[in-house]
DNA sequence: TGTACATCAGTGAACGCGCGTTCACTGATGTAC
DNA sequence: TGTACATCAGTGAACGCGCGTTCACTGATGTAC
């Protein structure tokens, strides 16, 4: 068998190639297994080439390095997330935008409760003398992009209360990094989903750097009542 | 000099017991400089002697184990945290409640933007295989009392907005551990209340980790727009 | 006040360990003719 | 289809490194009489 002009360069056709997928896939889920015993700082070629049933070495030819096996675990991890959110807000009816609000930030916390170090890995402390590069920021986006969606559909339906008012100049220069993308939702709209979107994330980290630990109960009905509060009382979602 | 009856057990009288407290502050000082570097996992007991001008072994009579030390910074990062938001907030009149949450809020950024890794250290990923030790839940405390606090004073002078209106059982069931403990606000108060903390914590470790970059350009005008939201529209506060 | 003993900070060597990365190699798989 | 050569996954030894912790010791400081 052989390609076809049309068939994209990386997919595998020898033994050979489809072994690499398969190996590279496989020592990203030890890699993944051990960021959850270890910590990212604690994360060791060694010991994930060990577990393969490889010599240390032999690793160096999936991974040039520790860092790009790190930058490989960061990027599944948010493809992961995004999927996870995308595919659960992807399943409410267009037109409820708070059941999409509820859908999505719900998907973000179940998944990071069954994900607890992946989470660690992205949203907790940066690991020290690691820089990501360019690849993690587009799977990023992704995660992000459902709530904006999710701010210009209800937008253009006239479903957020502006009771907010508008923001002043200086709010506005400050978010125009992303108000300069999406020009559909006034900046109130923008800046308050910024806050709701942070906010949700200090409920998800709160709860799995286990500062609710002696305060909350039960963490699911609690994270309910919280993300009805910030759709209705920040972002104005009705 | 002796020791009068009155006087606690542990305050130095000879130069050797003074020289201890120095000296265990400064190993203090010289791991937190490490955290910085090096993360909490990287943190090594080894460098600090060594950069205190000890031989490696010799911090065992100060630290008995690489956790203790690790407790210790943990410990003094609270109570630095908790010294910062409690002088903050004692400058502003009493009555002033949404000026209390104001300043509380704006010295827990301001601490953690002058001690980054110290804030990751409390806030951020768990140090894997470390167990946080009974000392460090008091000053922990310290700091989430100075928000109880004010939410108490509001409440007593009818200050707090009950347009969110009462909340269910299972809301009230899941804050119960801290409810328990502070019977002055009504639950639905002290929900909100912890629905604006962890929203702040959540701004604070956005800005921290690097999550606002490419969202938000002036990080201090967004920050003051997010405090502003939570106390209106999330606490009620007026 | 002076002496004898107890306490304790700091030394230096050693233990056993794991790490990231390089390198010359072997042998299996894939490719071109 | 068969052969010669090129590619590449995996090996095993080695490099230089730092780590936490223990232990027997020396010598200075503190305490009791």
């Amino acid at each position: 068998m052989r390609n076809t002009g049309r068939v994209a360069k990386d997919v595998p056709t020898t033994a050979r190639s489809r072994a690499r997928l398969e190996i590279t896939a496989e020592l990203l889920d030890i890699g993944r297994k051990h960021l959850a015993v270890d910590g990212a700082a604690g994360l060791s070629l060694r010991a994930v080439a060990r577990e393969a049933g490889m010599v240390s070495s032999a690793i160096y030819r999936y991974y040039p390095s520790r860092d790009d096996l790190l930058t490989a675990l960061i990027v599944s991890g948010y493809e992961s997330l995004a999927v996870s959110v995308e595919t659960a807000e992807a399943k409410v009816k267009r037109s409820d935008f708070l059941g999409r609000w509820r859908a999505a930030a719900r998907a973000v916390r179940t998944w990071a409760v069954a994900n607890p170090h992946d989470y660690g890995l992205l949203y907790g402390t940066p690991v020290p003398g690691y820089q990501a590069p360019e690849a993690t920021i587009a799977p990023v986006v992704r995660t992000s992009s459902v709530l904006i969606q999710i701010l210009i559909d209800a937008t253009l339906a006239e479903r957020i209360d502006a009771t907010s008012g508008p923001v002043s100049g200086k709010v506005r220069a400050a978010i125009d990094p992303v108000a300069r993308i999406f020009d559909a939702p006034p900046p109130v709209t923008i800046a308050n989903g910024i806050v709701a979107w942070s906010a949700l994330f200090g409920a998800v980290s709160f709860e799995l750097f286990g500062h609710l630990n002696n305060v909350i109960a039960d963490r699911e009905a609690f994270f309910e009542f919280e993300i009805d509060r910030l759709a209705h009382q920040v972002i104005g979602l009705s």
